[in-house]
DNA sequence: CGTTAAATTAGATAGATATCGAATTAACAC
DNA sequence: GTGTTAATTCGATATCTATCTAATTTAACG
């Protein structure tokens, strides 16, 4: 009964990095993949101090990164390569790596963006950015009804009520990709279909 | 014209956790794995001054895991998930880890002990633990000459000359394999044979 | 040119942590 | 038991560094 070992997450990978992210976390490890060791045969090896070498071996032990085997009243440590390997392979796809930032909110840039250019309802300018041009584009998007079909009047009529430019705002929302138009009709697109690029 | 990547040394392998060994910047390499960002943009989505961003994207360029592509004013910065595997290949096997501490001397050790039980030429016990005897004995078994053949009282004699219990040293050095025996005859046995148990 | 926007650099500060000595615990020897 | 040795825990300190604000660069735009 072999259990898969579930992928490590966000905290567990960072203590990882910070437990080996120390001149002597990193050579303990280094020595205690070649063999064994004493705490005392570690602290003159390092040239440290025994308590150190036990503070940080005690880092070590959080993350089953080493193993103890206590023999009478000495403690021989070895290398847990087991617990090594599978975090290693955290870091090894960069899936794996882009998976880990589920924390972080993509909407807070978009309404960092909007914020800066909005003003009592109003757009008080065309981002010159494409980044955040995209950003205001689909902000003004959802201001139209999906499955309504709009004359192009109505179109700059809405959009006027944002900004006076509603050709460039117009065309941009066609060359996004967010609305499209046939015989000066317009209607806007499901977000599936929006590019990131016009 | 492919180079084959020389294998991290020990410094390099040290800044590389120390670089993600932080809240901050792992999180920048996860959203970056996903798609490349400005400044301004990570700034937010992290919920960090500007500054501070860039401090750490210097810390992840060092080690050449980002790079940027500057547009105008604004720097897009995205993962470079080549020097993220290259380095990721060190930790794979903890014999490329064992590799690593070629800087720490393993010599250290033997010379603290040799130090704390031999004084004036003499050894002031015969150490208990397995660990330190076999210090002991290594230096012992060198005070003999190699491609001689010595009688036990020879043998016994020159071990006195350091510690009176020659039987139980002359006993041990040959359960350690460092010397041997025949028909009364002992000569000492080259290092590489020497074992590490009795 | 001067202005503006984005990024970086510099300097200051607060928080984290590596290291040590002293005290404590654990295991063994006598 | 007492004494001894190895390890750990505790408390203090000194170093490192993440973060900020302020100042400086760089590039685009009128």
């Amino acid at each position: 009964m072999s259990t898969v070992p579930s992928p490590p997450d966000f905290s567990t990978l960072l203590q990882f990095f910070k437990a080996l992210a120390n001149e002597s976390r990193l050579k303990l490890v280094g020595i205690l993949a070649q063999r064994e060791c004493s705490v005392e045969e570690l602290a003159a090896l390092l040239h440290l101090k025994e308590p150190t070498v036990s503070h940080h071996l005690a880092k070590l032990k959080e993350l089953n990164l080493v193993q103890m085997r206590p023999d009478g009243n000495t403690h021989f440590y070895q290398l847990n390569s087991e617990a090594l390997l599978a975090l290693n392979k955290a870091i090894l796809t960069q899936d794996q790596m882009a998976s880990l930032v589920n924390g972080v909110e993509a909407e807070v840039w978009d309404e960092k963006v909007l914020k800066s250019y909005l003003e009592a309802g109003r757009l008080k300018e065309i981002p010159a950015s494409r980044r955040k041009r995209l950003v205001i584009l689909k902000w003004l998007v959802r201001q139209f009804d999906e499955g309504i079909t709009y004359p192009e009047k109505a179109v700059n009529q809405l959009i006027q009520q944002y900004h006076p430019d509603s050709a460039t705002l117009r065309r941009e929302l066609i060359g996004y990709r967010m609305m499209q138009r046939d015989k000066g009709i317009y209607w806007r697109l499901p977000e599936p279909e929006w590019q990131e690029t016009a």
